[in-house]
DNA sequence: CTGAAAGCGCTTACAG
DNA sequence: CTGAAAGCGCTTACAG
């Protein structure tokens, strides 16, 4: 654009084929490396493409074989919180790892919260991607179901009903994760846990809570401190004081996030109480939002890096013809640090 | 996918000229709205591609025409970091804004923060975008010109020389920024004031640096007291503590971004220090990581959201072949809150 | 193993 | 204002 120069066109098939001295059809094998070509073709065409640095047209491509070779990850979510949560980040880089090999490019559609534009929903339907990448989703997403009756869907979390029974998911057991959470609150000796809740509209907002529950009733604790988020900072340092003024005894808090336990600790600090000491915090995700801050936090980890890489691994499976595995649930630990 | 169906071929132009009782030229026509079009014609071609609901073939489209329709997002950055700092998520929403309604769809290229795979090499300038927004480039990011002479390219802040001469980008006056902040804390008496900078190899980061320095002496004070950050949290805590260490009397910092400046505050506190009683933190940005924290941030404010708004719409113009300026500059301002 | 030919679904001069 | 025709750069049966 800056410095001018003669815009050479682009080799082609054809000049390929000709510096080659073999036919178009020749070429493409080589470039798709079918294996019905003789070695010497092969040598010779290979030079050829690489002395005319020969890259294929995508749009030629696309149109002749009805591939995009592009896949769409959609978020319906606000840009904010699609960014400002480390989670994302991780399951993001590992969507990008997995798809590194492969020749498809990942599309970005940020949906938004609510349901997407026309010119989302037309591209994503409009046989522009091969399949699609779906995170965050929420039970009002109804838009998925379509989509997911169009082109293959990997979902990054268990999608809510009645998705789940056909879908494709990558998740981890969120209600067992959050028990073994609580699990280790009640080990310390805590009996006053309180949980600071993820939306109640999404899947994973819903299992942890659930397990919470479990665990406390399991022990014959009390299940009445609960006080709902929407996994941000802000709303965890909202929910915190909530529960503080509802319960100046609690001893545990049990958060869905780091990044929702990051703003109760903010709060906690605020109002002079001691970690663990005052009130043991345990956070959920590892992600880098546990040890950014002032005090580390003990969390339930969850495997995000790799689950972005699976989701990708699966959905590339998905567009070969391959029959992968519908559900994908991986391991999850207790990582302990100093706020519990 | 999921729920089975007989895929009925998406409707062609050809439908449509049929449906319409034109020609496919016609149809085309029509859909891309030339003016050349009689008033019934244009009616009852409009209503046939309303009742086959026709969505015209992209790669067909690209193919004969030669655009691509799509626009890289070019991140030369760890996933990390990229995905860490609200500030990205900012200019992002705003990039997503500006095309929203343009025709463009987005590709997210996550180049690393050394040089990008060949793969993505090959794709960008291998003709499959028609331009490309370039955010935190390092100055080692060398193959940014070959990008910039391929294709219209905008940059989210000054590129560093010798792009800087002829290549588009939105930016703010860093060091007048900076200085405006710095003589904020001048202002309230701070007379031993840190920073804790950006990288040296990033404009941002020097730039701020400047700003801060050009304040100093102007006081006449000392500018001795300098740690650099990479501009995230971990690092913004990281390079408090040196500072401290260095500095035990120093009463303000200046603090290249929000985000290491919630690293900073964190240790602050750690080491029993009020905010801004014993040390003054201004931070810059004011992107949400200034009023996540227990304490709110007063920092320099820039137009993130706008700034990537404006990336857009200037790719846009590029692309449509017009002449948008150059360089633009926008405004900053202090934001007062709590910490200084 | 290799080539000739048709076709993918559009756009765009060129006539009229 | 409208249509016939060529062409964009590939892939893919179909022959051989």
């Amino acid at each position: 654009m800056s410095i001018p120069q003669t815009r050479r066109p682009a080799p082609t098939l054809e000049a390929v084929a000709a510096e080659a001295g073999v036919s178009r059809s020749t070429v493409s094998r080589v470039v798709n490396n079918s294996s019905q070509v003789s070695p010497e073709v092969l040598a010779t065409v290979s030079a050829a493409i690489e002395k005319l640095n020969y890259i294929p047209n995508r749009a030629a491509r696309s149109l002749a074989n009805r591939q995009t070779m592009a896949i769409a990850l959609v978020v319906p979510e606000e840009t904010t919180r699609f960014f400002g949560d480390p989670y994302f980040a991780a399951i993001v880089h590992g969507i990008t790892m997995g798809l590194q090999e492969s020749d498809y490019v990942l599309n970005l559609q940020l949906a938004g919260a609510t349901s997407p534009s026309p010119k989302t929903m037309r591209y994503l339907l409009g046989g522009n991607v091969d399949g699609a990448l779906v995170v965050s989703h929420h039970s009002g997403d109804h838009f998925l179901s379509s989509l997911d009756e169009t082109i293959p869907v990997v979902f990054g979390g268990r999608p809510l009903r009645p998705a789940e029974e056909h879908s494709y998911y990558i998740d981890v057991d969120n209600a067992a994760a959050a028990a073994k959470g609580v699990d280790h609150l009640i080990a310390l000796g805590r009996t006053r846990i309180a949980t600071i809740a993820g939306p109640a509209d999404m899947p994973a907002g819903i299992d942890r809570t659930e397990g919470w529950r479990r665990s406390l009733v399991a022990a014959g604790l009390a299940t009445d401190l609960i006080a709902y988020g929407d996994f941000s900072m802000v709303s965890g340092a909202r929910s915190m004081r909530e529960l503080l003024d509802r319960a100046p005894d609690l001893d545990a808090v049990f958060v869905a996030s780091d990044l929702m336990a990051t703003g109760a600790v903010s709060v906690l600090r605020e109002r002079g109480l001691s970690i663990p000491g005052d009130v043991a915090v345990m956070g959920f995700d590892d992600s880098p939002a546990a040890i950014g801050g002032d005090i580390q936090l003990t969390t339930v980890h969850q495997p995000s890096i790799e689950m972005g890489q699976k989701m990708a691994e699966t959905l590339l499976a998905l567009l070969r013809g391959e029959t992968p595995e519908r559900v994908c649930i991986m391991e999850t630990r207790i990582v302990q640090r100093e706020s519990a």
